[in-house]
DNA sequence: GTTAGCACTCTATCTGAATGAGTGCTAAAC
DNA sequence: GTTTAGCACTCATTCAGATAGAGTGCTAAC
């Protein structure tokens, strides 16, 4: 599609205006010394990529930037990530090393490591519940109208839930509906649960206890998972050193949205196994026109698990973030494989 | 200390300013009819303010804008409180009539509530654990080496810890172990929890088990609380409004202290029982010297329990968010009160 | 196909003048 | 003695016009 030297040309730019955050200008690219050519050639393959459409004029006497198009090309035509350095590779194996006992606490690490090395925003996503089984679960009154239902699964992550007791349900029914369903159904993957509570134990249920009925509603109503997958940010205040977003509107409509956990759940979740690019308009949220999110995603005992983002203006480091985001989801993999074994 | 007629014009700078974010000049105040005197005349009285320390001037021609010493002298010396518009009761009684069982959830609730009508930041702390006593504990092993500890306070408030299993430690003794605790303490304030283990159950667990140290220890690791008052944050984006946090440099160190949870937890915790104000220097922390904190405590069934606050530019309706606090912790109180009766 | 040269465009920057908000001081009026 | 009108003065802001400089596009020569 673009000949070799314009690709070259193409490269340069994008390179360039991802340090200087300036438009740049053909007698730049052929100081360099990696385009050898004057710089009324590179204005002619200038000229062209622009009628491409990978590049983009500020104004008429102004040199050239990237358009979504010109970045995307960057990214799909990299050459072979760059190997990191030496200090940052000591991070990752410190979070390797270091004795961090659950789940979220892994995570939690990564994204401060994630943000502090690429001095972007990084949004990370905990583990699926879809992908986590029933470990235990219980329900302890802790008035007469209210108890606390406390989950916990393989992974030792624990949920707890504070729930109304339905008129006429005893202690002791909510203790042996809480040990019936952990003497049959512990084990049994979270997004199963709700089915074979019906199908497994509903009868048990029954045949020992009066209120089937509320004992059902109230099992319904502490295995409804309100969040189930925690969202951890870290170095959102990234953002507000990026000279894109001097603009104050533009910066605020971004913080907002990272205020809004849900929509970044989905919006991080769209994402499958693998590493992935959305730049600028490919972003599905209007907030994130100016903004290029990367993703990676990180596993444990080979199930995919959660997601690992970093977000930052188009004019991102592409290269030294996927890099690091390949090397870190590899990392919390291996931090977190053959644990919970089964 | 300050005579009826200066008292009334910085209280007029101070209410101009505040709407305005423009230093005001004696002209204006002579136009809003409630200083019925000349520019020329409240021009020397500003000159007298300003000698006094109560006002500022950012530069030879331009208007006063009260300095911090003129804040506290308007915040000491206010109208008594507004009442609120009645949409906003609105919001109170919908937080106290809502069925909200968590307490964490009233908090949060709250927090929201707090920065959308104020338009400023609302820093909140969740419970204090030092007025919680123990209701239940739980230590669920995971696999050979690591087991989840579950601590839940009479509050309903669930605290989960990812811990290691001693060497030489077996299921057994760990039920065991928590058995004997929920047996023993169960109804013990939190805060004296450590303690009554050494003096009432430490003699129990070595007569029982074998390994004594080993399993002191886990239940140290368990009981240690990493974060014991929770922080909520909400309207952050709102500090990005206000002008003057224009400046990127100012916004950024504000933003980035709002992040570190400790500091913060420490900055309100400060405070005694009942509203708080700290303008401007007052504020321990450098990055706050340009912000007012104002905070007012919540209580539980009488005992003081936790801090809300808001946060804003030095140059903020005192009078409305004060007004604001003082109902919102009265609603918070009520709505939590009388539900975890002894 | 490549490049040197040049006219042209457009932004950013600087200057100086005009504007206007606001002050401080003095002297007159109350 | 207190208040106020009047006036000279200060300083930030705004605007227009001039200038510099970066960069382009085009043409013609290599």
């Amino acid at each position: 599609m673009l000949s070799e030297r314009q690709s070259m040309i193409l490269n340069a730019i994008v390179d360039d205006y991802i340090r200087s955050a300036e438009p740049v200008g053909s007698r730049s690219i052929s100081k360099r010394g990696d385009v050898a050519f004057s710089p009324a050639t590179i204005r002619n393959e200038m000229a062209d990529l622009e009628e491409l459409g990978f590049l983009e004029q500020p104004h008429t006497s102004a040199g050239r930037i990237p358009s979504n198009k010109g970045y995307r090309y960057y990214v799909d035509h990299m050459a072979p990530l760059k190997p990191l350095k030496a200090e940052d590779l000591k991070l990752f194996k410190q979070l390797a090393a270091e004795k961090l006992n659950a789940v979220e606490e892994v995570v939690q690490h990564a994204g401060t490591i994630l943000a502090s090395m690429t001095n972007y925003t990084s949004i990370l996503l905990g583990p699926e519940m879809f992908n986590t089984s029933l470990k235990h679960f219980q329900l302890l009154p802790l008035n007469e109208t209210t108890a606390v239902a406390i989950i916990v699964t393989s992974t030792g992550e624990v949920e707890n839930k504070t729930v109304s007791i339905p008129p006429g349900v005893s202690a002791s029914d909510m203790e042996r509906t809480a040990n019936l369903l952990n003497a049959k159904l512990s084990g049994v993957p979270m997004h199963m649960l709700k089915a074979r509570i019906y199908s497994e134990i509903g009868q048990e249920i029954q045949r020992h206890a009066e209120h089937y009925e509320q004992l059902m509603k109230l099992l319904d109503d502490s295995l409804v998972s309100g969040k189930d997958q925690k969202v951890f940010l870290s170095g959102t205040t990234n953002m507000l050193i990026q000279p894109e977003f001097r603009d104050i509107g533009k910066l605020k409509t971004v913080l907002d949205l990272l205020e809004e956990t849900p929509t970044l759940t989905r919006l991080l979740n769209s994402e499958q196994k693998g590493i992935h690019v959305r730049i600028g308009s490919e972003n599905i949220h209007q907030a994130f026109v100016n903004c290029s999110l990367i993703t990676a995603t990180y596993s444990l005992d080979g199930e995919s698990f959660g997601t690992i983002g970093i977000l930052g203006p188009t004019r991102m480091e592409y290269a030294k973030v996927i890099g690091t985001l390949d090397l870190l989801s590899r990392a919390m993999s291996r931090a977190l494989t053959g644990r919970y074994g089964p």
